[in-house]
DNA sequence: TAACTATATAACCATACTATTATATAATGG
DNA sequence: CCATTATATAATAGTATGGTTATATAGTTA
């Protein structure tokens, strides 16, 4: 599959988009989003870090155009504007089981190849 | 489509995936791979920094067990590990076009109802 | 072994970014 | 109009990170 060379400046755009999921606080913030849209306080209680914080990278998702926001009252509902970003998470959490299992297999070979056992079968200690 | 919630460890270790595509000179040197195996000096002639800055990110990159080396004599060659890389970098470019669209769709909208036309239905200035 | 090439490391600076605390803004209810 | 609740902003401090320059390491060749 051939892929087209991207530009300084589009490689930069992609960067910035990386650079957004590339905070834990944020992805919390999503994966709280994922099942639909909740307010801020909301968010408030299922994240453990203080408002302000929480605020200040809805702004920064929001600046994205990862998440969208809506009034009610006094309350802001925030939701996620593009299932791009769980995708992303999937492709990025199915590399790292890969890379886990991989790890697995490595380890398994070498405890398969040393351990001795003693005649019974039974592992030596 | 239900999700699993991630814990915060896995969470971190998604986040440093992204954080480590979250750099354009690092992007630059994934995109030079993706047709094969390149050697550092390679990689110099083709991205416009420094070879210590080019070595620091690779050993970033296969860090992160992105990229595979391998030394033929004096030259040490890099490979991409896992297509995953692309496949992100496609996603989040399709991301970006999909915004670019909507902001375009939006101005057109804006152009169309705007301009006053004379009556020879050239645009005035 | 000396000179040369290729790559890696170290030290440094400058910048950017996150989390916290305190405060401001804005909407609601009494 | 005041008190309360919900959210946003400002200021600060600490940390992390990217890029540069200089230097070290290691392989090659004469």
């Amino acid at each position: 599959m051939r892929r087209k060379n991207l530009d300084l400046a589009t490689l930069e755009l992609v960067a910035n988009t990386f650079k957004i999921l590339a905070v834990p606080v944020r992805l919390l913030i999503l994966q709280q989003l994922q099942n639909g849209e909740k307010s801020v306080s909301q968010l408030c209680g299922d994240i453990a870090t203080s408002q302000p914080n929480i605020s200040k990278h809805l702004k920064i998702l929001y600046g994205a155009s990862l998440v969208d926001k809506r009034q009610v009252g006094n309350s802001v509902y925030y939701e996620i504007t593009d299932p791009l970003v769980h995708k992303l998470c999937d492709l990025v959490c199915s590399g790292i089981q890969k890379q886990l299992n991989r790890k697995i297999r490595v380890f398994s070979t070498l405890s398969k190849s040393q351990p001795k056992k003693s005649k019974t079968g039974r592992r030596v200690s």
